[in-house]
RNA sequence: AGGCGCGUAGCUCAGUGGUAGAGCACUUCCUUGACAUGGAAGUGGUCGGUGGUUCGAUCCCACUCGCGCCUACCA
């Protein structure tokens, strides 16, 4: 083995022969364990959320399959209807050609071929991180099967009533020139302006003032509203407004809706253009007055001055005519909340059209049970409340989306512009009576994307077709996802598996991890140009790659100059390669229950060096054995006590390991492997272990150590797989044969069995004196600079019975490991020379000072420990002087303070006089 | 406006009604035959503030300050 660990040449070696073993696949035996993998957008890249994500359910899914589940990860796609579509019309763009200038089938085919182009980059970065995804069902939610899901699920619900289609307003996107649901416009705080504006009364008798931040929107004012006990107002209600720039006349209405306390307490009323004036426009029977035309400039309704201008130059024509004609009051400036489509970043409009609608009411209510329940279990479940929350103010879920890439909507038109619905043209004709030769047109739109995402744990299982696997793996066994799309995707796979897998819902568990921000806290995006590639982490970048790919493909290029001084302040040196191991046991580490997650690159060295650690560790084993060539079984019924001590630890860590897994505390299974592997492992046992390895202890002793090395190392790197896939791996291929078990790859070995590793706590009590005692030697060492080289004599007194056996029987680990020359035990009676002096319990440990130990030091030590113990006793003593701890307090709490209490009184009654005796040692001042 | 969350070592974060923890960083010593991506020892925190409950509060409760996220929004 090389002396350092090189993840580089070894991981793709590894993986690609898991993948040609067909390893990942279901084994058809034992309980099912199933995850689908939420379906990344098949034209995207791998981030950080992604690669944290997927090694969480990687881990969870090598855990299972090694405990004997029938594991399946099921991995795939999806069609990311507008991000993929804008992708190709920029595409076309560049090539000078528009979409509208194709005909569908062409643009959808293209479509297809920059699938089939980058489309697998997802599953190649998949690859990297080591995901045992069973790649023979590789999904897309456009392949025919999954396709067919969404038709049925889609006239399913249109013959239940559950799917309507009406005039409504929508949020539309004038960029795309699709509608977009609630969920996909983000509302920021912009500047802007209030114009507040007079409107004349009808009959000449005065005005009435309304504000508005939209004045374009004036155009289709179709009233003003005042409220019902305005008594400012109420002389007015009924009568009508002489519209400004328009020949139109509009009534006063009145509704609560309008807030007497704001403003003038008159609003215009644009029922076609805003949401609650649509609301109240509907209690008042006005008109719908569409001033806009698709691209959100002025259309044939509208003056004829205004037609054709965009909808922000017609806001300066309109402001421009009411400032001439004195009809603007003021002008303030207004901060609000501006709707931007979330791809296109457009200012969104409330726009009037046809649209598909899901009744979402009747499916949310079971939805809501199932969680109530307890069917459905939110991880932490403190997620279960914002699920409520968003479930029981749910609205209905506009789904048509006006493009060409998706799903399209199973519904035809005939000249009268009746709508039939079928599972084709001919099912529509069927369950409708049509003649087969009435002309009918197809509904041009497609589904939003997340109604196909709506459908993904039994789509992907084979529904509607009654698939084995459906009836094995549905319901899957848990989601790994981020609160982010609790809404978007979370809430709707609920509503849909409970509805058409016969009322049971699509997972058991969801688990909801936390978002990874970069070092500073900040979310990570393209723009802020601070998103690291998970495989740069990987394989590492040099940092003018990295300033390149941060600063290339800006939406705005503006930015680059900052990006840059940026990336070269935080990556002076570019990313070192650390490795998927490193970075996979960073990302468990870090997955703590918090909702944020500052992802720091000095976790995923400290990682690499773990990695490190573990394979010299291995390398330390394979010398071990290779320099004596016996492998031979030992007698197992008399291990020497550190065997048995780091049988009993392993075994602690291993139930440690399978209560995190249990309740997705994967931090927790990550420290106690880091903790064990580091501190237990390879900071003592490999090192008691080695004189005993090494032949000191004679022949049948270090047949012993090595038969606990090699299996004991051979449990641990199974214990360790699910989180580092790949060492684990390379270094069992090595130590698993030496160790006895057999097996093509530690992928599919056999879980530890915690029961194979009891508890052994006479010899935790017994490792735990020898720490003890090599602890406080080491200390006096280290605090008096003594170099580790320099070999040094101890006297050992005030011992116990106990002491002086552990002593003699515990020598030759006690001399390696504290850098002793030679411990003697003080005859009794006999007064130890100068000397330093270390505590263990009653048992005092000389080290002699000549030559050694400089006195001064000796002194400030001493005073420093006398002080800590003195601090220690007072408040212990405080606690017992109280009566009300002694009568209150547990039992067994006063008991332990009281034992505090002798412990302190006991080391000061030792540390008091070996203070005074150093300084006697000193010249009189 | 409503909902949720956070504030613990210089940084990133665990944690518990009973002696405050980890990684990184920092200080000192050490290239000893697994590993300098290493070893040994060490420094560092009135657990945001105030009050309450309790024998005892970093933890539970109330209030408060600061920060963040989500949802809905007044023209």
């Amino acid at each position: 083995m090389d002396k350092v660990f090189s993840p580089r040449d070894i991981e793709q070696r590894l993986y690609a022969h898991w993948e040609a073993n067909g390893w990942f696949a279901p084994r058809g035996a034992g309980a099912p364990f199933c995850i689908v993998i939420p379906p990344p957008n098949v034209t995207g890249t791998l981030h950080m959320g992604h690669a944290f994500q997927d090694t969480i359910m990687d881990a969870l899914t090598r855990y299972h399959r090694m405990r004997g589940a029938d594991t399946l990860w099921q991995p795939g796609t999806d069609h990311a209807g507008i991000a993929t579509q804008m992708v190709v019309e920029r595409q076309l763009a560049a090539e000078g050609k528009r979409r509208t200038s194709m005909t569908r089938d062409a643009f959808i085919e293209r479509v297809w071929e920059w699938k089939a182009h980058s489309g697998g980059t997802i599953a190649r970065q998949l690859r990297r991180l080591g995901a045992s995804v069973d790649w023979s069902r590789d999904r897309f939610t456009m392949d025919p099967g999954l396709s067919a899901a969404v038709t049925e699920v889609f006239v399913k619900l249109h013959e239940d009533g559950l799917i309507y289609r009406g005039k409504r307003l929508v949020n539309w996107d004038p960029v795309l020139l699709t509608a977009v649901s609630d969920l996909e416009v983000l509302s920021e705080e912009e500047d802007g302006h209030l114009w507040h504006l007079r409107y004349p009364l009808a009959d000449g008798s005065g005005h009435v003032v309304v504000a508005t931040t939209r004045p374009e929107t004036m155009l289709g004012d179709t009233a003003v509203a005042v409220h019902p006990d305005d008594d400012r107002y109420r002389a007015l209600v009924g009568r009508d407004i002489a519209l400004p720039l328009t020949e139109r006349r509009i009534p006063v209405v009145a509704d609560t809706y309008v807030d007497p306390a704001f403003g003038s307490g008159c609003v215009k009323i644009t029922p076609a253009h805003d949401f609650n004036d649509y609301e109240v426009g509907e209690r008042h029977g006005l008109p719908k007055l569409n001033i806009f035309t698709p691209q959100a400039s002025i259309n044939d309704d509208a003056p004829e001055r205004f037609r054709g201008l965009d909808r922000f130059e017609a806001r300066k024509r309109v402001v421009a005519e009411l400032e001439a004609a004195g009809l603007v009051e003021r002008i303030e400036a207004h901060k609000l909340k501006v709707p931007r489509g979330d791809r296109t970043r457009a200012v969104i409009e409330p726009y009037l059209t046809d649209q598909w609608y899901v009744r979402v009411a009747p499916l949310a209510q079971p939805a809501i049970e199932a969680v109530e329940r307890g069917d459905i279990r939110f991880v932490p479940g403190n997620w279960s409340k914002t699920y409520f929350e968003w479930m029981r103010n749910i609205k209905d879920w506009c789904v048509s989306r006006q493009l060409w890439w998706g799903h399209r909507i199973p519904a035809w038109y005939d000249a009268a512009g009746r709508v039939y619905v079928g599972r084709d043209e001919a099912d529509a004709r069927r369950r409708h009576n049509l003649a087969p030769d009435l002309p009918l047109t197809r509904d041009p739109d497609v589904l939003d994307t997340w109604f196909s995402s709506a459908l993904w744990p039994f789509s992907t299982l084979g529904w509607p077709a009654r698939t084995p696997e459906l009836a094995k793996f549905y319901p899957t066994s848990v989601l790994v996802t981020g609160f982010d799309i609790i809404f978007f995707w979370v809430a709707r796979m609920v509503m849909f598996g409970l509805k058409f897998m016969d009322g049971r819902p699509p997972f058991r568990d969801v688990y909801i991890h936390g978002l990874i921000r970069d070092g500073e806290g900040q979310k990570m995006s393209k723009s802020k140009g601070n998103v690291i590639d998970p495989l740069d982490i990987v394989d590492g970048i040099d940092l003018e790659s990295l300033v390149a790919k941060r600063t290339t493909g800006l939406m705005q290029p503006h930015l680059a100059p900052a990006i840059e001084k940026t990336t070269r302040r935080q990556f002076p040196q570019g990313i070192e390669p650390y490795g998927t191991d490193a970075l996979r046991f960073t990302f468990a580490a870090l997955a703590t229950q918090s909702r944020d997650i500052s992802f720091d690159l000095g976790r995923v060295a400290g990682y690499r060096n773990f990695c490190n650690k573990l394979w010299n560790a291995a390398r330390f084993a394979l010398l071990m054995v290779e320099s004596t060539g016996d492998t031979g079984a030992a007698d197992a019924s008399d291990f020497p006590i550190a065997d048995r001590w780091i049988r009993s630890r392993l075994g602690r860590t291993l139930e440690a390991v399978d209560a995190a897994f249990a309740e997705y505390r994967f931090d927790y299974a990550a420290t106690a492997l880091y903790e064990f592997t580091w501190y237990e492992f390879c900071d003592w046992y490999l090192e008691l272990a080695k004189p005993v390895l090494q032949g000191e202890a004679g022949a049948a002793a270090q047949r012993t150590a090595r038969r606990t090395l090699l299996e004991t190392l051979e449990i641990l790197l199974r214990a360790l797989h699910p989180l580092m896939p790949f060492i684990t791996e390379e270094i069992w291929q090595r130590i698993a044969p030496l160790a006895g078990r057999a097996g093509a790859t530690v992928m599919l070995a056999p879980w530890p069995a915690r029961a194979d590793l009891p508890v052994d706590e006479a010899a935790e009590a017994e490792a735990a004196w020898i720490q003890r005692v090599i602890l406080v030697l080491r200390q006096v060492r280290g605090e008096m600079n003594i170099a580790p080289s320099r070999r040094i004599p101890v006297l050992a007194s005030h011992g116990s019975a106990g002491d002086t056996e552990r002593l003699a029987r515990h020598g030759l680990y006690l001399t390696r490991l504290a850098g002793l020359e030679r411990i003697d035990v003080l005859a009794a009676g006999a007064h130890p020379p100068a000397a330093a002096t270390a505590l263990a319990g009653d048992l005092q440990l000389h080290v002699p000072m000549a030559g050694l130990i400089d006195a001064g030091a000796e002194i400030e030590r001493l005073g420093k420990l006398i002080a800590k113990n003195e601090n220690e006793l007072k408040k212990a003593r405080g606690k017992l002087a109280n009566e009300n701890f002694v009568r209150n307090a547990p039992p067994d709490v006063v008991a332990q303070e009281r034992e505090r209490i002798a412990g302190f009184e006991r080391d000061l009654a030792q540390l008091g006089p070996q203070l005074a005796r150093v300084r006697s040692l000193l010249p009189a001042p």
